[in-house]
Order: C-alpha cells, then structure tokens, then sequence
DNA sequence: ACGAGAAATGTGACCGTACACATGATCGTC
DNA sequence: GACGATCATGTGTACGGTCACATTTCTCGT
C-alpha cells in the first residue's frame, strides 16, 4: 500500500525539514545576500540529504527565463560546424547555460521553420545558428523571430549579430599563395552555394582573380565531400587546362588529390591543391596539404559571449573579425613549364 | 503610456478569442478526440492569428514530461560520435523530442556529474550516452540515476541498455584479414584506455592473435589523432620488427602511413595498414585505407528507438548487435619476404 | 414529447518556483 | 529603554498549462 512513485522533493519539503519557509530555501538557492549562514548552512544541508533539485520547468515558467540556448546545425557531420558546436556548449556550460541543439534534416524549408518553432517553444533564450545556408536566415526573417541571435557567418559584417572567421580574406590568401607562386590557370572547387560560407570562399577567389588580372573557369560546385572533389578530379583530368586548384574545403582536396594521383599527375609537380579549413588530418594527407586554417573553437566560444551580451543587454561588440592564416605545406609549388 | 512587453498570449487568450473555454483549446492542443470539429477548426484559426505557442515550460511542470532527451558526449569532435549525433537527433525530432545535448568538459570527474546534473535538473526523460569511457560510467552508477538510459557500449551485452557495433567482432575482423595475409607481426594501436570502445578493438584484436597462437607486441595506447599516429609510426620505423599495424582508428591509420611513407617504406608493400571507422574520407586516402566500417546512423537511430521504448513502457528489444564490415582497400597486402 | 446516454464543453485545483510586499528580529543611538 | 534603520524571514500571488470531475448540449429510441 506504499505510494508507488514518491514525488521529488520540491521546495517547501526542504523548508519544512529546515524549520524555515519556502521563500528562505529560494533566497539560499538563489544566492540572495541577505541569509544569517547559519540558516543558509542547515538549508543546503537539508538540500543535500534529501536530493532536492530545483525544478528547472517551474523556473522558467516563472522567471520566462530557460537558462537554455538553442543551436541551429546543419545535419552534416562537417569538421568545423562540429569544433564550434563543441566549443559553443564549453562557452555554454560556463556561464551556466544548456545547450538545445536541433539539426536540420535534409529536407527543405518546413524543416527550417518547424526547428526553429521547436527550439522556440522550448523557450530558448537566444539562437546560435551554425548552418549558415541561405535558405535558414529565409525562414529567420519569414518567422520573424525576436530572439537574440547570434549567425557564424561572415557576409553582413555590419550586422550586430553575426560572427565568424573572414572566409573571403581566407580565399584570397590561398588564391594568392597560387598566383604568387606562378600560377595562372586556377580552377575553383566551390562549395555548395547556399552555403554562405562557400559563396563567401569563392567570392574571395574571384576578386583575388580580378586583381591579378587573371581569368579563370567558373567555379565547380561541390557538396563538401571527398568523393566529390574525387569525381571532380576525374572529370578534370580530361582537360588539362589548369596548373592549379582551389578546393573550399580540405576533404574535397583530399578527393582532388586522389584522382590526379589515379590518374598519374603528380601533385604538386603538375598540379597544386589547396584546401580551407585545416582539419587535424591535412597535416597528413598525401601530399601534406597546404591549406587556410580557421578557429573554429575560437569562434564558437565568442558567438556565446556575443549572445550572452546581448541576454543581459550589454554591448559587448567584440567583433572584430577573426583572421584565417595560410599554412603552407608540400601540396603547392610552381607550375611546371 | 503603451505597455513595453506585450505577453505572450497565452491559452485564455487564445479561449477569450474563440468564444471557448480554456479546457477546449487545451483539447484542441492535444488532439482529444471528442471536439467538434469546427470549434477545432475555430480555435486553430485564433492560435494561428495570434500567433500562440504553447509555454513548454508550463506544460512540463504539469506534466512533469518535458519531452526533451539528453544526450551526454566527448568534447572531441570525432566523425563517429557526431554522424551518432545527429542521427539521434533526426529521430528524435521524428518522435517529437528535442535533445539537449552536454559535452564533457576535458577535465575529470566532477566535470562528469556536473553535467548528468544539469542535464537531470533540465527533466530530461531519458539519456543516451555516447561518451563510453569508464569513469562516464562511474560517474552514472554513482549518482544513481534513475532516468532510462541508453548508452553505445559494447561491453556489456546482458545489459538491456546498452546498444552498439560489435567492437570486438570488428577488431577480429581486421586482425584476421592481416592474418590470412600472411602476416604474423602485427603491432596494435589502440584508442585511450578508458574509452570502452579501444579496450573492446585491443580485446578483439587480442583474442584473434591468441587464436592464431601468435605472438604480439604490447598495444601501444594512442588518443585517437592522427598526429599521434604520426608520432608512434616514427618511432616504430627504427625497430621494423613487424609487418602490419592496425590503427584502433583510421585518423591514427592516417598518421602512421605519413611516418612510413617519411622514412621511405612503402604501404602496403613493407608495412600493411588497417584502419577502423571507415570515416568518408578513408576511400582518399593514400593509399586507400583498408577498414572496418561501422554505421554510425543506425546505431545513433536505435539508440533513440530503443530509449523511447523504454519510455514508454514497450520492452521493444532490438537488442541484436550490428555487425561491423570489413572494407578491403589498398593499405594490406602480404608481407614481403 | 421525453428521458437516457453519449458527446461536447466548462470549472476548480494543482504543478514548483520567484517576485512583491509584509512582518518580525536585531542593533546602534541618544 | 524607546526609536527608527537595517537585516532576516514569512505570506500571498502569479506564471501557463493539464487533469479530474462537473455540467451542458445533442442524438435517438420509444
């Protein structure tokens, strides 16, 4: 005849086993000043014998404060999102945060908007949006949302709110490291173009392009992966008409790479690679792969900061852009004559 | 004089709206069967016209449901855990949950608790664990958590919770394909010894050179970077007392082919290499990477499959290993004689 | 036309916390 | 030793839903 299910302590047990009221446990909980020790003391004793935890739904229902930020990521398991992401609930954890995250399925544009819907009716307090595609910030502005928000990326450098390493300034460094060791044929292996980040990546190549007076093919969209930048690569074989390449990321070089080698180039001797990004591995590939590396933790660690500023309406702006460096590696040389 | 935060309408707004009681739109939220259907029909047209939104917060301090999963991981961003990763969010989302992930800071074991605490305090219904290291699950046993958990260890198949690719199964795979190969020296680089999966890849890999009545090398213990693998294979170039290597995973396969191919060995001709994960980028590798393949999706999708059974009261079972697959590339070969 | 039973809808209480405010205890001061 | 100021603690209420139960409205057979 014992209750099956024994309700978890809530706060007016733990008072009542202190021999206080309920409103002095939340002055302890809540780290109020005014509390004599010695009833904070017997308090938290009691919090700890009976396991009391504080009820985070009842919370937030009152305080309309969840403690909670939300993260918008694409579903692809890409090197760089994932840093972020890790360092975003590190930052998160810190200043005392949960992180929601909510990735997006393949599908289309419902799926954007039934995330964010998702996430807000959680009441997440802010938004952190790691999938910098076009279509998302759509459904941002469709839905228009009055959350604090906080985007990776690097095109509206203007916006209060958006954060990241310069792609463009990235581009253009390994473009130049191309044409200032002689090449002159350079093909671009974009990423996919709702990708803000790709679009930015190529856009740097092309300026660079420009300035150099050079011409040069349309940029090739990829979908990020190495077997992509593999097929790519046997395609590109066929023509020849190029001395060097420009892949936006480093898997799509690692495919690049792959099929010049099958198809007996020598990389660098007849064809340069460059990749973006510097995951882990490029220091490993074959030929070690000259690449632009970016922070990724850095940049995630600072989107949260930037999002907690905002919370508490502070004016943070620590926005100065974060710069990508080039690392130079053996996957690049001068174009054989 | 106009009020500065306007509420967020809530149920009896949305009842005052549609001439009904706050109970039927309640009903309506919930989808209960007896409703007319054009009161329905009304009060979905107020809740789109005002644009409400169900405080999760409250609903979940009622019903003490709060239809969110938590997910504990490592703080380091390797393909396997996250490609689970998202793949527990895929399904969750297609059950109605939210997830709430947490990752473990790198420091020790209060970090640990830390975390199950805040997670727990968020009432999170169930947990998956994909951080399988030991003292994760020390921590677990410790706080006594009542919550249904699933966690992607292999170790201990009796236990009802417990879902993953059969590590060992895999590692004897590998092991046996470098056997039948002909090679008799195969040294072993493990994964961290805490993490469960490497002490179940260096059983599995044990226990087939046992069968084989060959002699081993003691496991070296890596931390699963290529880097790592870098170092070890410059190290293991000066004693060449073995003929193969099986990395515990294929970024250390990665590393160790860099420091062979450095000190002039050829793979697989002098030394043949095996990998484990078969992460997308193994196929590019040069030479292509011969490994054990794994999927990391379904077993992140029953892993949720199998904690909302448990939710729910179902004893849905699906308890039956998934058996990893070797993939035969070009990184083995027979030994040189 | 009437009443029974089902269908549809309404009412009161409660979940666990924080906030505003009220009250009681303590203390230095003249 | 009475007094206001300050510190410490207690009381009422609201947050936005759901649940159990009460009530009204509809449907249909006799």
């Amino acid at each position: 005849m014992e209750p099956e299910k024994v309700r978890a302590p809530n706060i007016r047990d733990v008072a009542r086993l202190a021999g206080v009221s309920y409103q002095t446990v939340s002055r302890v909980l809540n780290n109020s000043e005014s509390i004599k020790p010695s009833t904070k003391e017997r308090v938290l004793e009691v919090i700890e014998q009976v396991g009391y935890r504080p009820n985070q739904a009842a919370r937030a229902l009152v305080t309309s404060r969840s403690r909670t930020i939300g993260v918008l990521t694409s579903q692809t398991a890409h090197y760089g999102p994932t840093t972020s992401l890790h360092a975003i609930e590190d930052a998160a954890r810190e200043a005392g945060y949960l992180v929601s995250t909510t990735s997006l399925a393949t599908s289309g544009y419902e799926s954007i908007t039934d995330r964010l819907e998702h996430l807000i009716s959680q009441a997440v307090e802010g938004l952190v949006v790691i999938a910098p595609q076009v279509k998302v910030f759509d459904a941002i502005r469709e839905l228009d949302i009055r959350l604090p928000l906080v985007t990776l990326d690097s095109t509206r450098r203007d916006d209060q709110r958006s954060l990241s390493v310069d792609q463009i300034a990235g581009a253009r460094l390994a473009t130049r490291h191309l044409i200032e060791l002689g090449h002159r044929e350079i093909v671009h292996l974009a990423g996919p173009q709702d990708w803000i980040e790709a679009e930015a990546r190529m856009r740097g190549f092309l300026d660079e392009i420009n300035d150099a007076d050079l011409g040069t093919h349309p940029p090739i969209l990829g979908d990020w992966t190495a077997d992509f930048g593999y097929h790519v690569g046997n395609e590109l074989v066929h023509s020849r008409n190029f001395t060097a390449v420009f892949a936006a990321n480093d898997q799509m070089a690692l495919g690049l790479m792959h099929a010049f080698r099958d198809a007996g180039l020598d990389v660098p001797g007849d064809v340069s690679v460059v990749g973006f990004d510097d995951i882990p591995e490029a220091a490993h590939y074959w030929p070690p792969l000259t690449t632009v590396r970016q922070d990724f933790t850095e940049i995630g660690r600072r989107s949260v900061a930037l999002l907690l500023a905002e919370l508490r309406g502070e004016a943070d702006r620590n926005h100065d852009q974060i710069l990508p460096e080039l690392i130079i590696r053996e996957s690049t040389a001068p174009p054989r004559r």
